[in-house]
DNA sequence: CCGTGATACTGGTCTATACCAGATAAGTGG
DNA sequence: CCACTTATCTGGTATAGACCAGTATCACGG
């Protein structure tokens, strides 16, 4: 990632010399990450100015993803993004714990349903299908970072409700089913989180996040499972590899 | 892309009712991509509030991908996202015209200089070592969506310096120097867009942007070029096959 | 007909203030 | 010592203005 750091003159708004301000403290000071912030009634106050100046200043900051909020708790300096590879099969948690994070998973909901028309759309199947949804929580360091919707096919995965999803998906479908996820079609884009994923991560709606949408055949090109995944915009970094 | 529409309650904030209501109008109405939205003075004289309540509401829209401003002109509804795959070599303009769209590419800037530590690292150059920076702009239907910064090894891309760079890279690279760029290495990461990049967009500091980093290599696994685009959040949508 | 300058309109920035709801810390009673 | 209440601190939401700096328009003068 590019050091990328914006330096504003003095002719700048007011709000952006705020955020170099704050940004150079990031730097300089306490880097360490999850620290607190002063409150923006003090920050307001020490930089002669209104909460509202020094909340736009606050949101720059979040949108680089150098600062994330805690509801009604404060601001908080972000810690390095996550690498990840989307397009390959390994387990959150290994990853995460490669990088010195402490990874946390937690299953929401377990559900047997039927493919909606936007699904069958994604992954072939017809509407009306059946499918075992999973809705997930993920933490690194105790955050929640990202909320994602697996959508399993269950006439090739039989019994698969059962299963403990706190653990690796793939790991379950290679040491349960013998399936190898050989094709995948992933899909990524920027958008605002909204309810129900902003509550699910317990932030506020139009908060900036990356969607990854993720449809696994088998080797035979059956269609196995389909992945939306809502990640927090600060705390991923996608890396992929072509050989 | 699901629908994703979230419809508040009563209960809800003012700002998200109103998000609410705009979004219905656009799926509703004049659903034709570029229309411009009522000034936010009369937006906030309609939903009887202030104006910063109405732009907390077109904020989240913003952020949400489905309207864009235009400095000091208004807000527009946004057209679909460009479906772009930064693993395949073709050229941005073929894509731009496949999916209906208009597209021009503006080359900012062709200079000779050395590699700085940071690209260094990722390239595996040495510092100082010569390369050639290009910088380009491009739009989609005479909207800028994109910068670009283009390192070229110039070692092995003799003479690369006087070339029109207005034209697809990759066909240039094919054409002139057969050369085939084979390894990829990508990095993609959700960010604020801020100066030079902001400017050169047109676009406030801050506004949602990905940077997609691109570093490639020959058969032969020589590094070529490594690019550094900027998009603006809301104008694509990454899609990767794996075989 | 074209250029040009005045003008209205747009979003961009900023002040000052208010109240609410959730999180937290301090105090209190068992 | 713990459980419960209370007070305080936090960000979240909202009002009501103000001025500035670009953009677009239109009438006017050449």
């Amino acid at each position: 990632m590019p050091e990328n750091i914006a330096t504003s003159e003095a002719g700048s708004p007011l709000y952006l010399r705020v955020r170099d301000q704050l940004a150079e403290q990031i730097e300089r000071g306490e880097v360490t990450a999850n620290i607190k912030l002063p409150s923006e009634r003090v920050l307001a106050e020490r930089f002669e100015t209104t909460r509202v100046t020094a909340r736009l200043a606050l949101a720059q900051l979040e949108a680089e993803g150098r600062i994330y909020r805690s509801n009604r708790r404060g601001w908080f300096v972000s810690p390095p993004r996550l690498i990840y590879n989307p397009t390959e099969d390994y387990s959150f948690s290994d990853n995460a714990v490669t990088q010195g994070r402490l990874p946390r998973t937690e299953t929401l909901e377990v559900r047997c349903t039927v493919a909606s028309a936007w699904l069958a759309g994604k992954t072939g199947l017809e509407t009306g299908d059946p499918v075992v949804l999973v809705r997930r929580r993920r933490y690194l360091d105790e955050r929640p970072v990202l909320v994602e919707n697996i959508y399993l096919n269950s006439r090739h995965l039989p019994g698969i409700k059962g299963f403990d999803f706190n653990r690796s998906l793939w790991k379950l479908l290679r040491d349960q089913y013998s399936v190898d996820l050989v094709q995948k079609k992933i899909e990524m884009f920027p958008t605002a989180l909204v309810d129900p994923q902003a509550s699910a991560l317990s932030v506020n709606a139009g908060t900036a996040g990356l969607c990854v949408n993720r449809c696994s055949r088998d080797a035979a090109g059956v269609f196995v499972e389909f992945d939306e995944e809502f990640w927090l915009h600060d705390t991923l970094s996608i890396q992929v590899n072509v050989a």
